[in-house]
DNA sequence: GTGGTCTAGACCACC
DNA sequence: GTGGTCTAGACCACG
């Protein structure tokens, strides 16, 4: 029983971006303990080292921390969360209009083909 | 003399964008001869296989088609051409639409975030 | 020890076709592990690379799929290995009978070859 | 203005299998001149030396013989066109049937497929 | 000259 | 360990 996961991305950063998604929603709250290494490898039908890399990342990040033989959590520094939120936002959209613009298309085609897509669906 | 390439994606995969990008602005006309493999090759500082592979997903693209022992050539066929266009717009804006949802953000955040990134700022 | 390639086809071609025969033919069954690419290259006698793009193939059919870091496994989807069965069937004989009908023979004659070679003549 | 060509198979074995099949369906005349080498490079839009080479493997098959200064012309020896036909009708079932064969399909489904086909077209 | 295939061997990120 | 990419250089058939 393997989750599905794309071929395209390492599977680190597949889960990696999921936890990530989660805490800026706010479906993991801040302080949330994070299931042990373990727990989320056989969970997600995944090596743990896989799972270890991805704990390395979010504490990299400063998103979670791992305390000493009792897990890791979210951080509880909320400002640090909307910081996280925001960057995360501006290089989304920064990297979508750059692409969009070295790709040949208007700025009235990009806002157009944007608003019809939220429209839409 | 070696053109600069990015370490994070393939070399072959970013000279094709590039001339997706090129052939999608009009810069490289319908009908148009591509260097050949060789000459791209050390224009590119890169090694000939590496071309050859851009060229075949060209050809799988139906965006350029190779004439045996004449060298690769554009398509000429606009319309195939402007179909690619409209479906590189849509993909592009689907996936950063889907991206920005799932990660929490709200229509009009986007909406506004978009429009104020094309405002120049 | 190195297999015997045809030399009409390239040898990547010979690999895939004999594979796609055998996962047609349920010699090789869905979900089942395909060899390394390492261990097919020295079992065929054939470059890695060779291999490589053999499995690469067998992806883009989707008839295989790689999991990163453990190797290539033959699609779990029955419908489309039966699917794909049926293609290949049909396929090769519109292409059969389209050959034949532009060689000028008549339904009959080819109805009264393939008979009579299928009995065994 | 060039003939549109198949880009999986040499030009020249396009050519030549054309000439073949108007030959055999009788299109082409026993003893029929075949234009000159540059008349039908010209017109098929092709490389002179291409043409050439389409002849002298006519040659080779004893379909077609040159007479110096006078041009190419298919033989008159009929009783050879009538055994090139037979022996090109039994290679091409031969080859289909061992095809088929080998991908695991049932002598009973091909006949099915087979008359199904020439049935529907 | 052209593209297509192949070998030998390397390096990398990932699991 | 795995697949994926790249280099260096070769050979071939084709036009």
């Amino acid at each position: 029983m393997r989750e599905k996961f794309n071929n395209t991305q390492p599977i680190y950063l597949q889960i990696l971006q999921r936890l990530c998604r989660q805490v800026i929603r706010g479906e993991i709250e801040p302080g949330a303990k994070l299931p042990s290494v373990r727990e989320m490898a056989v969970h997600a039908g995944v090596n743990p080292n896989t799972v270890q890399r991805v704990y390395s990342e979010l504490e990299r990040l400063e998103i979670a921390e791992t305390r000493r033989g009792l897990g890791s959590y979210i951080t509880e520094n909320e400002t640090r969360l909307r910081r996280l939120r925001e960057d995360l936002k501006n290089e989304q959209i920064g990297r979508f209009i750059k692409d969009m613009r070295e790709s040949g298309f208007s700025p009235e085609e990009i806002m157009a083909g944007v608003s019809q897509e939220l429209k839409g669906v």
